[in-house]
DNA sequence: CGACCCGGCATTGTGTAACAATCTGGCCGT
DNA sequence: ACGGCCAGATTGTTACACAATGCCGGGTCG
């Protein structure tokens, strides 16, 4: 999903630009989505912005009501907590998957990505105050975890709440702690190693307490 | 969802029109969805048969591709396992949710809705050879387990895989004995409450057996 | 003073017509 | 038989227009 421009359809590239807008946090939450204002700004129709915002609100990235147009998503406490179910659901199913199949030794080629996901996570978290990239590498890390496990459906569904986790992090009040969120995740990958489901409770226990007190 | 017509837009009327032909079976996985074609049939302008499309495909009924339009989504069987995979992952967390919340004892409110689409279920399948309502109402009985558990995106995301299950059994090859999916489904409500997401994962292992090879 | 109604403006939903971009299937020559 | 190429079919996109709905403010009445 990297290159947000250069898809085979404007609306799409559209899409790919808005979204990562989104996603960096240049756009509160709530904020409305214009088809006139985005169509001479980007120098397209109507038409295509509209099938734009489809997707993004497809996504659920955006929110679309009928006749009262798109904005930019936003998650009040119950849609963060019920959010977190289903981040429960998918992870632990495919930490378990990976169990089941693997044990407690999983094989390098899966460790060794997540890893490297671990380590950018920290070079974001070291680096200048970077927030952004740090949050993008944490849901980076936790859509890897999944998609380990192999299933397409989990990987996909997985994509798309970590972005969702991404652009509601962007705008929380009291930021997360860059060196707290690196020790956690590195804990985290060993612990969910050696006691799989159950550790994904914790991890996202301990997540939803920081994402709804912070906000 | 069931008011197929009569929605706010015409474009989400159509999607709801199309929905109910596609989960009925009139429409084959596979089967193009032209643009021009409804446009005409339904006396409507090809833009929003487009946006009615890109809803479908958004609900996974059917699938786009750039350039070569839309069809009637249909599933390979790794497609079916992966799919199987997220809804291990949704209904087992749901359950795990139940469990937690109530123990063996659920509230009456929870099993009487449940009671009440086993019932439905058994009438359908007692009746003459009506297929199509036998499967609406296994889809409908696992998702309402999952809404049981009150979590508003468990519910959601399970809605659209029961769709998608509707959908693909609808076409299956050799049919499922309703008989047997009846006694199967009574067994696995008493089960769940006894052993909670175990019980999931044997019942939907069972049900893949039958997918797979019914297919 | 506040609640309500009403009207105008902003914005979205839909239609028509046309053209460009891409895919598809069949014909052709080698 | 094989690949290339052309013509038709289909989708992607545009411009313009109008209808339908939501929003916001002023005015009126209690």
């Amino acid at each position: 999903m990297s290159p947000a421009t250069s898809r085979p359809t404007a609306a799409a590239a559209l899409a790919g630009v808005l979204r990562t807008q989104v996603l960096d946090g240049h756009l509160a939450p709530g904020t409305p989505l214009r088809e006139e204002a985005l169509a001479t700004e980007h120098g397209l129709s109507r038409h295509t912005v509209r099938s734009a915002l489809q997707q993004l609100a497809g996504e659920r990235l955006a929110e679309a009501a009928p006749f009262r147009g798109v904005r930019v998503a936003s998650l009040d406490d119950d849609a963060v907590r019920s959010l977190q179910d289903l981040r429960r659901a998918v992870e632990s199913e495919a930490v378990r998957l990976l169990v089941a199949r693997h044990g407690r030794a999983w094989p390098e080629a899966v460790t060794d990505v997540l890893a490297e996901h671990l380590a950018s996570l920290e070079r974001s978290a070291g680096g200048e105050g970077d927030r952004l990239a740090v949050l993008s590498d944490h849901a980076a890390f936790h859509h890897a975890l999944v998609a380990a496990a192999g299933s397409a459906r989990l990987t996909e569904v997985s994509a798309g709440l970590s972005a969702e986790v991404r652009l509601f992090t962007a705008h929380l009040r009291l930021h997360l702690e860059p060196a707290g969120l690196v020790a956690e995740h590195r804990a985290y990958l060993d612990d969910v190693r050696l006691r799989g489901p159950a550790a994904v409770h914790e991890h996202l226990a301990a997540s939803q307490e920081a994402l709804l007190t912070g906000r």
